[in-house]
DNA sequence: AATGAATGAGGGTTCATTCAT
DNA sequence: AATGAATGAACCCTCATTCAT
């Protein structure tokens, strides 16, 4: 009895600083980082605030655990399906992009994102954490596949960085405008996300494809 | 004299509001508006705390005379450019995307954006202000153009609304990243704003053009 | 024209006190002492707030100017009354305190005890002036009626300051009461003032007055 | 042990609001509310600004709850008198009033009459608990034995309500009075309290009996 | 390990009063 | 005498963090 208690109440203590992310995930994303208090994020987790100090040291310390956990793992499944494709450049990378992207912005990892940009300049190891760990890997997939694409004359030879840019950062931006401008806008006038994506890559893929090629499908 | 004396005066007062909102500007940009104390800004322009709430009621006002000011004068002019231009729309669009952002990256209305999506979520009159003055007009004007373009055979028959966010969020990302993201990382690392709007540019136009038609220079 | 002008000012400068004298008891009487700012006062007055602190010194100076002429007027007119009259000690108590208290009722001297009574603590020296002022005449007037009733054998000889309390503190009391719980009760509930003084005369003239005498009518 | 301090802890939580509550009673009593700062009154209850609003929202509910408690707790006894009573309509009224304005008038409660007086227009929520409270409950007990007595022909049929007003106003006002005006003069010159109940319940008492009968002793 | 009572620094805002013009 | 721009002291309240139990 003693044992069983002695364990249950050891699987409680490790999954706690879980059950606080996601607490404090699930705050920091339905009102932003300084309007959560550290108590409502203890209180959404079943602890009291003083346990919350027990597992993170401050309220930012918390917000980077979100940060680092949420964005870490998006990166090992697009290395992993540039692996394994054999098609066309334009194919993959349209695959990739479609994927990824619809999946984010179905997920909480859309408002992390924004929440990122609104508070790194505050938490500048963040930045280094989020440079290191998403940023570097994901540009250098897109990269490696824009030139592979210029390598093997799929693709225009243009600017590598530049195209990673053009392709990335509208991705990026439609998240973060959704958790920002948009939640202020009426519901119908926030762009249609799946459909943009769709345009969005064929839009530039016509742009990166030699001139006499034919658009993919 | 006296005359002299009182005109000096006016002349103080009509003065303040702008020297209140170069001073908000400044610390805005600097430290962000949250970490901005109110009295910081009267300092900052010379005066005591109780002057900055007699031109302003509350630093929030504050924040959206600043946001007003900076963003409220960019739209007229890139209607002008169009008005007058009788070239290419591609030249066109490539004119008119090219020297406003450059002016933009290179003014605070670049920090101010990203203020803008920092902030709005606890300002919502804010958003609407940003939609009516800035986001509408200038999404409109571009349109415009993309429209032309496809009348006159020149582009493709896209989709001109995704078209519009293709061209113009990553321009807007690149503000906004510089301001939050940027910040943190090595100056070195940082994206070439110029090069990366020309490079842009030529990217998306390169999709946007009928695929017989040369690119533009 | 100077002349007339300098004229036209002078009368204007003497007006000044009673302009702001006037504005400040409209809006004492409105909002209360603490919530009306000095600027009102001066803005109602038609001059700015400068010249307010050009004729009193302090916002309190001015709410003791403002009490003291409204309080000082009160009691001269019940002693020529007294003077006057020749029917009946009662009849006499009866019409004094009637005529009295439905006038100060109707007025905004009603107010102006309750300001007395809210604001006195703050203001000792208006506590000096109101009793020198209107708490000592008022008294010894009614005073004196009562004991002249007794001596003419028309009374009980009844505690002469105790009655003169149990005749005037539940009109004193109505018109506070009318200022402050009164204020915040719907309208119908407030008691019918006129027909209050009436009655409470009526009730202690029935226990001042020998038992085997009619009640006057 | 743990277990006693555990205890010690939960009695002490449990005292903080009477504390709180006696030290802001205290400081209202002797400064007003306007003039005591919502620290003073945590300092006097030996606890932290901080804890203060743990316990209370606001200053203006700390001021209702004092209200409240100070009030609330006077009415019950008055009824149950009533109830026992079995002598005469003038004796138990006279009993009545002047147990509970003597209790009054020695307790805080008397000063707290007047902080209602002074405070409720800008708290119209504390009118309404008054009124529900206190004013109808004790009209209401009053205005049973006056009309008990009228029924049996031991009063004369006079107005109810005014009788009551005419009965308890005075006694309000003395309360009143006490601490606004009373605190302002010479001790010497105050109204003496018990002596007055007596001598108003008397005289109005004299009122109200039928002329014919004897005044009670 | 967990609690939750207590803390106190910090900042936005108001407004009576002053004083240069 | 009159103005009204400027001042700055005063005060309420929040909330991240601590620590005795």
């Amino acid at each position: 009895m003693s044992d069983e208690s002695a364990t249950a109440r050891r699987r409680r203590k490790e999954a706690r600083p879980q059950e606080l992310l996601d607490a404090a995930l699930a705050l920091f994303v339905e009102k932003g980082f300084a309007a959560t208090r550290a108590e409502e994020v203890a209180v959404r987790a079943g602890v009291s605030k003083g346990t919350l100090y027990l597992y993170y040291p401050s309220k930012e310390e918390l917000l980077k655990a979100v940060i680092a956990q949420h964005l870490s793992t998006q990166v090992a499944a697009g290395a992993e399906a540039v692996e394994r494709f054999d098609g066309s450049c334009a194919a993959l990378l349209s695959d990739l992009l479609a994927r990824w992207w619809q999946h984010v912005l179905e997920s909480p990892a859309s408002r992390i994102f924004q929440l990122m940009i609104t508070g790194v300049r505050d938490f500048p190891e963040i930045a280094t954490y989020y440079r290191r760990e998403v940023i570097e890997p994901a540009t250098q997939l897109v990269g490696q596949v824009v030139q592979r694409g210029i390598d093997r004359g799929e693709f225009r030879p243009v600017d590598v960085p530049a195209a990673i840019h053009s392709l990335v950062l509208p991705l990026v931006m439609l998240c973060v405008h959704r958790h920002s401008m948009g939640a202020c806008l009426p519901p119908d006038t926030v762009l249609d996300g799946p459909a943009f994506i769709r345009q969005h890559i064929a839009l530039v893929l016509g742009g990166l494809l030699r001139r006499d090629d034919p658009l993919p499908a």
